[in-house]
DNA sequence: GTTATCTGACAATACATATTGTCAATTCTG
DNA sequence: CAGAATTGACAATATGTATTGTCAGATAAC
């Protein structure tokens, strides 16, 4: 009964359908203009130009510019994630090499594709406080694909320890992953990744290190 | 000769002294907006209430918000700086106790004085090309100063590695201190240090090691 | 006290862009 | 084909703020 209920299909596309498909061009044509000119320098007619859709449509699937520099950021950081994971997972269980290859697939990606970069690495900073919201978010999760929380819930300080190292470690991968990509690459992905593998490890060893109570 | 032509004074002031008066008075009230509402939710005529100055008077002083944000950043870090430099000296030789001494001035002073930390930590990101090159100064010296680099000069490589050591360093450091901040400085100002310092060695081990070329 | 300088309040202008609305042309359904 | 839904181009409106301009009153010099 109710999959009766079918709107009239335009070039074979249900209305959803091609709601959705405006959606996704839309939002591939903000990473391609971010990339370009930034989320500040990007106006609403710009995007639509690229999208090659009239600002109608940009209202229809997106309540103000904000939210669409949010979808842009989660569909790029959704994609990033989902195969750091998966790298990480297939290359077993060393704690070493789960996090040499997340690295490895993350440099890699943002060497293959800058625009996307710049939207993950730059744009998204200090826009509102919904939009902070949702980068601190995906920071937290990056932190744990590169190490992985211990399965026991901790306490106050403890947590809040744990939680200042994670970030440490995310802010200075980001930080030179800023720098490698505004600098257009000068060192092979390799060199990057064993550079900022140190810093993870801090996290990493520092982080058993507590968990041991300050044993030497 | 030259001096003789002096301005009539107000409130016993030359009008350059005037025009100082008022242009520093501009940058701590822009300090303080920014610290409330954030950069960008600033406007000039809220920063020129808040300096008890009418708008005629930014534009006497600076070209546009910009350049405003500018001068504010560079009096805020300009300060932080020299203190943490000081304690760095006076902390004597060993590299470790400089590291701290510098560390605990850092956030000691950003716990002092939330809306300054603000303006450094936050407010300073993605405004456009010209504030991010102040910005990427800044942070050169911060990193200087915590670990401050070898005398030689190096070259291609070897050069861009150090650079992204000190790089990954001082992200490590803003991340913790931006989340500390934001939390309202959950963990004492010494647990921070022990944190951050963690980080920081690693770039201080990292440059070490590598100018051993590959020794174990 | 008179005049030139400076100041503060506020009006006038300029401008850019988000957001909504109109309407004719296009594409489908029956 | 006729009629309705859908689309695209573009006009109209709304809004917010930077920037410049005006002018009466305050302040200092002589």
């Amino acid at each position: 009964m109710a999959s009766s209920r079918k709107a009239r299909l335009y070039g074979g596309m249900d209305a959803e359908e091609r709601r959705a498909e405006r959606r996704l061009k839309l939002i591939d044509a903000a990473i391609e203009v971010y990339g370009e000119v930034g989320y500040r320098g990007a106006t609403v007619k710009a995007i639509c130009e690229a999208a090659e859709l009239t600002e109608r449509y940009f209202y229809e699937s997106f309540a103000n510019s904000e939210a669409l520099l949010i979808a842009a950021y989660n569909h790029v950081v959704g994609h990033l994630h989902e195969e750091m994971t998966a790298a990480a997972v297939a290359a077993g269980d060393d704690a070493e090499m789960r996090l040499r290859a997340a690295l490895t697939l993350y440099f890699t990606r943002l060497k293959e594709h800058p625009k996307p970069a710049r939207v993950f690495l730059l744009e998204i900073s200090g826009i509102s406080p919904a939009v902070d919201a949702v980068k601190l978010d995906a920071l937290r999760v990056f932190g744990d694909i590169l190490v992985p929380p211990t399965s026991e819930p901790k306490q106050g300080e403890k947590a809040g320890a744990a939680t200042l190292l994670s970030i440490g470690m995310v802010g200075a991968v980001i930080s030179i992953a800023l720098r490698w990509v505004s600098k257009q690459y000068p060192q092979a992905v390799e060199d990057v990744v064993a550079i900022a593998a140190g810093f993870c490890r801090v996290a990493l060893t520092e982080a058993d290190r507590r968990r041991g109570l300050h044993l030497p």
